[in-house]
DNA sequence: CTGTTAGCGCCTTCAG
DNA sequence: CTGAAGGCGCTAACAG
């Protein structure tokens, strides 16, 4: 028996016969034998190692759930696709060149780039992407090129369906729409389909920033959703915020959110929220990748959607 | 020149005169050389690569909170360290035997573990610990063989430190502990510490199990708390849980919890905790298993904790 | 179908 | 102090 055949029962080649396979099997459960997968990689030239890259600049709760969130459908479906992946926050690779960026991954052999959590701000970032050099998918950021792909929901068409949702179900004639952080990637979108929904339905859209801050969405609501019909929010924590204004001036107005975060406290309402679910949205972004590998060409990936309730005196822990 | 020079110069040999380092220096930086990592391993046998094995089993924001710093805290060190960690979820892995996991880890050149969030119901981790396979540190869990280490906060001396504050800055005389869960490690170690400072000081300790929970702690503290002078939790989210009783029954009594996490929402009070830093406690876990992988013999580490006062006022999003 | 033979890119003696 | 040579464990042609 030649460690080719082995070799080849271990990566299921084809023209090997049923007899010797199994012979091969038998014996490498007797030797309890360990395949050496660097040794693999190395001769393999393994082309498939990827790097997934972790903002962490925020250190909420909320953020910290999605974060994690990502990290592991990424990690989970990194290993059914076979891949492997290490974990790299950009706090550690925030202070080099791009070259350096890409000396240093290239040394351990990545190809690859999963990136969350991307602003506008990471300009290494957007160079790194630009230059071509690793197959890259961005995680809900809208940039595209030969090598790129980027994935997330269709925060467009998201934020028009929960909010018509609430709209129709409340006869709602007018809505605060209380908006994300003034130049993020998908605060333009989200707006674009509030918007969308104005058009249509004929309701008056009244629009204010609310910084993704649950403070400042609670300060908008006290200001203005009195003279409005129903709340929309840009994140399901602005929407708590908003929540719990109107609780404390004691009226009631429909609110709707974004993201299907778990919460925690006592709100005791329910609203109507858009679910990303990010532990989907991280493993699509893996075979998204997986595709780049197979010589597919950059893209633009949306993911589903759903609409769900959430109803908080439910998920106090 | 030769290949060997190189390699000398790029894993700082001795031996090697100032003059030919300088000169392959230059060479590298002229010929953009990338030395490759895979090989470097394969070669060398190196063995310093460890899997970061994280427990997600429950999906409070709190639990993702303390989760990502370890995550970061190692990753960062592992870093500095120059070790190589993957990441990998027991999810991922809690369905395999010991052996199968064994030889998975195996397969993937990883000779060293660092377990975060192990329980008593993780007997499949117990006996991977036991079999020396690995060179181990566990996070906060109190358990040490030849090869394996653990690591965290005093439990005991945490507890003792941050009740005394809160009994001696208040002058109490009847406290209300709200211990976790009946059969956690840490339980035990913090109602010691409890016991303790009650033998001590001569305070009536009345004890309940909140089970880390929000709700459960805030059922205790409206049915017990009234009649005590103060409430001690052993973690910030059931004290949370106790404070908002507090304000609902408009009584005050001085609350302190564990933790020091982050937390969302509009308690607007203060509390004396401890400050557990589970950043570091990852660091310090990768420096243990360092240790260990250098030929240290397993052991206990406890880590410093400091006490802290949270004003949940400050900390809204 | 099975076995032989080169490497993969680097580290590590061991002579010069 | 420098260079030549033999692997590390595996994969990938290529001959049998």
């Amino acid at each position: 028996m030649a460690i080719s055949t082995v070799s080849k029962v271990l990566n299921n080649y084809p023209y090997v016969s049923e007899e010797t396979r199994r012979r091969v099997r038998e014996a490498i459960h007797e030797l309890n034998y360990i395949p050496n997968t660097i040794a693999a990689a190395l001769s393999s030239k393994q082309t498939a190692r990827t790097a997934l890259l972790i903002n962490l600049n925020t250190g909420t709760q909320v953020i910290d759930e999605i974060t994690l969130q990502y990290i592991h459908g990424a990690l989970y479906a990194a290993r059914e696709a076979d891949i492997e992946i290490i974990t790299i926050f950009l706090s550690m690779i925030a202070h080099m060149t791009p070259e350096e960026i890409t000396r240093y991954l290239q040394s351990q052999g990545i190809s690859g780039l999963i990136i969350c959590g991307m602003t506008r701000e990471d300009k290494y970032l957007k160079e790194l992407v630009d230059s071509m050099v690793f197959k890259c998918v961005l995680v809900d950021v809208p940039y595209v090129n030969e090598t790129t792909s980027c994935i997330g929901v269709d925060n467009e068409k998201a934020q028009y369906d929960v909010a018509k949702k609430t709209v129709t179900e409340n006869k709602v004639k007018s809505v605060l729409y209380i908006a994300g952080k003034q130049d993020a990637f998908v605060t333009t979108e989200r707006l674009a389909g509030m918007k969308r929904l104005a058009d249509e339905t004929g309701i008056r859209l009244f629009v204010r920033c609310g910084e993704f801050s649950e403070r400042k969405a609670r300060e908008l609501a006290f200001r203005y959703a009195r003279k409005k019909d129903a709340v929309v929010a840009a994140s399901d924590l602005m929407a708590i915020g908003a929540m719990n204004a109107l609780i404390e001036m004691d009226i009631f107005r429909p609110v709707c959110g974004f993201d299907g975060i778990t919460l925690m406290g006592y709100v005791g309402k329910q609203m109507n929220t858009v679910r990303q679910d990010f532990y989907n949205i991280a493993s699509s972004a893996v075979r998204e990748l997986k595709r780049l590998f197979e010589g597919g060409t950059g893209r633009r990936v949306k993911t589903k959607h759903r609409l769900v309730k959430l109803y908080y005196e439910d998920v106090i822990i």
